[in-house]
DNA sequence: AAATAGTTGTTATTTTATTAACATCAATTC
DNA sequence: GAATTGATGTTAATAAAATAACAACTATTT
């Protein structure tokens, strides 16, 4: 009997439940002992409806009086979205996104674990960040073999992506964070969520100008 | 007369686009004339029909022989997407996340210029990041009254993210690139695009282990 | 003690987004 | 030269997501 993640849940819902989480550690941290959906909505910058309807996901305890209780919720959301191993990770490039993105593991990660960072530049190989390894490019297949890490990161230039992705497939990972424009081709059965920062830039860029232009001036 | 970004499109529409200029100018750069709507879609990662309907935006050139010219929809996705002037951004917190934008920036976006970098660390107030000049954040508001940046990129700790945002929107700045967290409470008027990476990694998180519980193992 | 108010959990409705269909057109084949 | 093929641009249909509605329930009030 394994203590299987209940059902599918869409990518979107997800998300919601990972800001829930946050909102809802914010809460506890800040000693609130019980929250409505009407307040957890507002902070979280979505409807109550569309709250109530996220939480479905998960075991709820809320009462029509009290609301949920912040504790408890806390822990079903989390318990929905981490497991309770801890998966490994490997990460594809140490360069300046890549080195932000280990500060960011080692603060606020607890389910994931960085394991190793894989890189082409010979004189970062042999060393450690933040105590994580870096490994030449090279020892990827060979490492992945071996650990069985379930995820990878992709903070690499793009024209080593596909190439990337492809090896990352081939040993067996089946869920990619890919920080490279690219769309990568995978298989179906592997995940890739594209966090595309040029195009995070080119957006906000686009609503500038239309702002800009609806109002007054640049 | 001004040269109005024709009509409102949608954020996803707009994210799409962004990807679509990437490949034609990949496209480009290979040499590639003409391209049709099915292999667009193709390196695109979308439906054809997608993509049709995404160029419905922008003034087309596409001939059911030949495809559409790759150098004219590029320019025409490129003129729909950025401005003909260059807009001026500034970037709030020169962490290692904001010093990995910077790289991003000064590599990518010819029409969004970095102006300047605003942090508490006195060590790097004075200094230069990539010929962008570093000021103390309690610079921010006068330094927005006198450039009129209309874009703002916030890099620092979540603590501070609703403080400067509401600075920001007290400054005239309309869109912003959030890297925190945080859900920032703003002005109908102001577009904020969340780029969350916590929300990211608890994704993958998410799907490695359901992949793994699916299969076979961890 | 009955009525009220206010919120949850769930279902129904509406809205939005994506996919499919199709009318139109030009080169190529028969 | 007519017919066929295959792609565009656009409209229609489908699918998906978000919102609204509501039944059920319990503390509080009248």
């Amino acid at each position: 009997m394994v203590l299987m993640p209940k059902h599918q849940i869409n990518p979107r819902t997800v998300g919601r439940l990972s800001i829930y989480r946050r909102v809802l550690s914010q809460l506890f941290n800040e000693g609130t002992a019980r929250i409505f959906s009407r307040d957890l909505a507002k902070m979280a910058g979505v409807s109550p409806s569309q709250v109530r309807q996220d939480l479905m996901n998960v075991p709820t305890n809320g009462t029509p009086q009290n609301g949920y209780s912040v504790s408890e919720l806390t822990e079903a959301v989390i318990s929905c979205l981490g497991s309770s191993q801890t998966i490994s990770v490997v990460l594809l490039g140490a360069g300046h996104l890549g080195q932000a993105l280990l500060h960011y593991f080692q603060a606020t990660e607890p389910h994931l674990e960085m394991k190793a960072v894989f890189e082409v530049d010979s004189n970062m190989v042999g060393k450690h960040l933040l105590d994580v390894p870096v490994l030449h490019v090279s020892m990827l297949e060979i490492y992945l073999k071996l650990s069985r890490a379930p995820i990878a990161v992709l903070a690499l230039p793009p024209e080593e992506a596909q190439n990337a992705a492809d090896q990352l497939v081939a040993s067996g990972v089946c869920s990619i964070l890919n920080f490279t424009p690219c769309r990568l081709q995978v298989p179906d059965h592997v995940f890739v969520e594209n966090n595309d920062i040029q195009m995070s830039l080119e957006r906000v860029g686009f609503y500038a100008n239309h702002t800009i232009t609806d109002e007054s001036r640049a």
